[in-house]
DNA sequence: GTCTATAGCGCGATAGAC
DNA sequence: GTCTATCGCGCTATAGAC
């Protein structure tokens, strides 16, 4: 899916775009480290000298490229919207309709460059924590003192997921149903976002 | 920096265990691709190519680096004798142990790794089916066509809080003691094994 | 046994020609 | 706007001197 622009492109109106989805690919693909601008280029059918020139280096590439397509203030309400039991389910639901969407590829790419990259980890932190965590544990009114805890375990079993079917892709997990993975993972978050833990 | 001494080290005791212990620390920190044998021998005061010397390559090393030594064979035994339903919690316990331990830093080591690099995942993924997953599926008589799906969830909740407590660090769970972590994860373990997950 | 030196590679980045 | 050419770097690995 590309925007088209309105008026004059100088240029290829679209060799933004391919370096974008190139970057992106290559960056769910091998993490910031290992993905090569050079690689990127060639996959887009550009000069490398041309990434430099639309995006400057390579870290803005690669929060161009992993701006996250899906805001998650859009997404949020119908995780909340209904019952309190059911949140756990409905997060669960969402959060792999996202990654199994094009989209995903965007997360991948992050949480792939997180571990082995300081600044990148902070990216990841911060979405999760400010994007997701929060406003889920706030909006269930959860005891303050118990958040930090309680977002953080939510954080396990979401990368756990993630990690397995997407970056190790561990067969039965990347191959599973997303009802499946709902199902089986749904009552997970929701105890630990409201259910004894102790 | 300049602890160098020109001529020979003499009687240094044990210069392939002090590189061992500094691959196992540098592959833990920063993940297989990024941890360079230079930095490696500098940590270790040692020339790198003596590395080579002894180890033939930078994939040799890893893997004696991370031969693990907490071996699942010895620890099993104690995760599956007692109760059934008290193996979730048991096995939980028995992984932030040796995960905490400084032997844990090989298996930190083998995750990041696995991130960006196809035969470390393998590796992981090997690790993790026949020496714990397998065993314990085995010992339970779980329904075998149920194994791969039920093996796979419990890869993922032991995966995230791998990643969470030890990669990524984020702060909730890389503090909490283990006992929190046990009685919040285990029965979510449990369940994944013996339980409802339909 | 240990170190110096270097080959050979891929990388990010940039200058400047068309 | 796009590309060629190149700089400077860090890496693994090896050859060979002490």
């Amino acid at each position: 899916m590309s925007a088209r622009r309105t008026g004059r492109r100088p240029g290829s109106p679209d060799t933004r775009e391919a370096i974008l989805a190139a970057a992106r690919e290559a960056f769910a693909e091998r993490g910031f480290d290992a993905a090569s601008i050079r690689a990127i280029a060639t996959a887009a059918g550009v000069d490398p000298a041309l990434v430099h020139h639309y995006f400057g280096g390579k870290e803005e590439l690669f929060r161009a490229a992993t701006a996250f397509p899906a805001d998650p203030g859009r997404l949020l309400p119908a995780v909340l919207a209904g019952d309190r039991d059911g949140v756990g389910e409905r997060l669960v639901r969402v959060f792999l309709e996202v990654w199994d969407s094009p989209v995903g590829a965007a997360g991948v790419a992050l949480l792939r460059s997180a571990v082995s990259n300081d600044w990148t980890a902070r990216l990841l932190r911060e979405f999760l924590v400010t994007q997701v965590l929060r406003p889920v544990l706030d909006h269930l009114a959860v005891d303050p003192a118990q958040r930090p805890l309680r977002g953080g375990l939510v954080a396990t079993q979401l990368a756990g997921l993630a990690m397995m079917r997407y970056v190790l892709r561990f067969d039965a997990v990347a191959d599973a149903e997303p009802a499946t993975l709902v199902a089986a993972a749904g009552p997970t978050v929701q105890r630990y976002l409201t259910g004894d833990i102790t």
